[in-house]
DNA sequence: GTGAAAGCGCTAACAC
DNA sequence: GTGTTAGCGCTTTCAC
């Protein structure tokens, strides 16, 4: 069906070789051969199989990498994955990609799927399963790099944010404005990123001697109704919290959606307040304007690409943990101060 | 570096095709035989290439498809990934990732490619460019599916939605609530689906008897911010528009974003419309809540996903032109008369 | 400067 | 049931 190099061969009237050398672009082949060949190529509409290439071309790369997140739909990773793509197109490589959906058993028969056909390296976003697997294919010269969150016990390059400090961050925020009685709402608690920042939000409490009441944190909210019926529930319950904190974008969202930042107290003298980890489009335009934890996905899917491309290319140096910063922006959602009751600080 | 079928053959005592048998899952071997052959697999942790494979099963598939979007950062072309990978996951196919970020030049680049690496098909959103290289590919077995909008004079599947049709619906409720000076914003012209939902936006006027005045129309807006700057010069200019039709999420964003209808005008009474092609988080949120005209991401990206996967399992039926259509969702924002002057029928 | 032969890892086709 | 041979499309190696 399609043209081969032999076809090529004989449509020019030259060997195999020959075309082999013209297609890849190396020397020792005459002008006026290589013009025969050249316009045999394009009379038959000749293209390469880069498969049948790497395989012969043994130990050299297959210019192809894989990149696996937990939901390609999800806007964090969409914008990580363009900046990998775009970064593989610099370097002239292809990217497989795939979501796990947070499923250990999806996660593995995918990255086994891009082991199979024989990618130089892996991006992954991992769950929370086993990943000797991962390490088996390490040892088989396969390069990985972990992103958004480290791979349990296995020693690879990872790139991540400083999940725990921005969410202590934040929590001591809304203390410092007088809050007491402040909501968790995250993700899985399994889920790394949510962990860490679960973490940051015990600690901000125990260091302003607060206690933990977990009345009023919600774990596995996976997407927006699910979260904003849970802030629905925390507001309606007998003793509500005058604040939340918010796990992730999609949490945060749901919040924002409930309506209940909208509705309750005067903006401006005091209300109802909400700090949420990742920025969200509108943020700034809502009433009042979100406070949020802000990371930069673009630049984390960078770093990861520039890891792996440099370890692709030989760099053999100890694996690195690379820690991007998350930055606090303040907008009016995290400043104000509780309703009722006000501060009792006996 | 990675074993092969002729390492675990030898480390088995079996001949290679034994090996092959076992791991292609075939029938007509010993379960004895097939036991040693799994033991020393799962001791050299052998994996089998699947490009050697593929490279000698001629004619059958490679379970590899390509995907091409504009950007894959966008949301809609995000949820559109998604839906595409999880039907090809359903099918045992990997999924090749790409954006052309609207450049013909990278959508050959990336094209090529992917069909260098043998896939099987091709999802692609097309840019404006030259298409005949598509058709050479087609010619060689590799089914194409155009989504979002078609490649022009080429015979293929493509899935669309009612783009000028929801235009139009979306201006002539403008028209309907009193507006008659209505502005447009969309990205370049030249991309298919921003042509039609202008053509609409023309097409409704005219069918009103209003005069298009192009001092209120604006092309070419990539992104937020350029959206943003873009209706604040419209707003200041001397005679501005009541209303304004906005050809995508982006852009609609960036005319919330820019603050004009939260401004303008008492909701309720009267005040600055608005309605965006594409829905968009939070869009019920806002004040007021901002009507729209939505289409379904998601269920674009299945359709064509089961479009190609269908050719590629032999339907040779004639090309398919599937459009989806658009749901019209009025929020509020799209539901408010003109401040001044008021409708003048005369 | 060009070409013939061997072989990458695997499977189709045919032995036995 | 199991093994042998040939060959997928290409590059490496070596000869001329």
């Amino acid at each position: 069906m399609r043209p081969t190099m032999k076809d090529v061969a004989r449509a020019a009237g030259v060997s195999l070789m020959t075309v082999s050398r013209v297609v890849g672009g190396e020397p020792g082949v005459s002008p006026q051969t290589a013009a025969k060949v050249e316009s045999a190529i394009r009379a038959l509409g000749y293209q390469r199989n880069d498969n049948a290439r790497n395989l012969r071309r043994q130990g050299q790369d297959s210019r192809t990498i894989g990149l696996l997140v937990d939901d390609l739909a999800n806007p964090f990773f969409s914008a990580l994955a363009r900046s990998v793509e775009d970064e593989a197109y610099r370097r002239g490589s292809l990217v497989l990609v795939g979501s796990t959906n947070d499923d250990p058993r999806r996660e593995r028969d995918v990255l086994s799927a891009f082991c199979s056909r024989q990618v130089d390296g892996l991006i992954v976003v991992p769950t929370g399963g086993n990943h000797s697997f991962l390490r088996s294919q390490m040892a088989r010269g396969v390069k990985v790099v972990s992103v958004d969150r480290p791979v349990a016990g296995l020693d690879v390059d990872s790139v991540t944010v400083d999940n725990r400090a921005g969410a202590e961050r934040a929590v001591r925020h809304l203390i410092d404005h007088g809050h007491r009685r402040i909501a968790y709402l995250g993700d899985r608690r399994e889920i790394w990123t949510q962990g860490e920042r679960y973490a940051g939000y015990v600690a901000a409490l125990a260091s302003a001697g607060i206690g933990l009441d977990v009345a009023v944190t919600r774990h596995g909210l996976r997407g927006q109704p699910e979260a904003a019926g849970a802030v629905r529930e925390l507001m309606a319950a007998a003793d509500p919290p005058t604040a939340v904190f918010s796990g992730n974008d999609l949490v945060t969202l749901g919040v924002v959606d409930s309506g209940v930042i909208g509705t309750v107290g005067a903006a401006g003298v005091g209300g109802f307040a909400l700090v949420g980890f990742d920025d969200f489009p509108l943020s700034e335009r809502l009433d009042p304007p979100v406070t949020v934890v802000s990371q930069d996905p673009a630049a984390i899917g960078r770093t990861a690409a520039q890891l792996l491309f440099g370890r692709i290319d030989g760099d053999a140096s100890a694996p690195r943990s690379v820690v991007l910063l998350t930055r606090f922006v303040e907008r009016g959602s995290g400043e104000r101060g509780p309703i009722s009751p006000p501060r009792r600080d006996s």
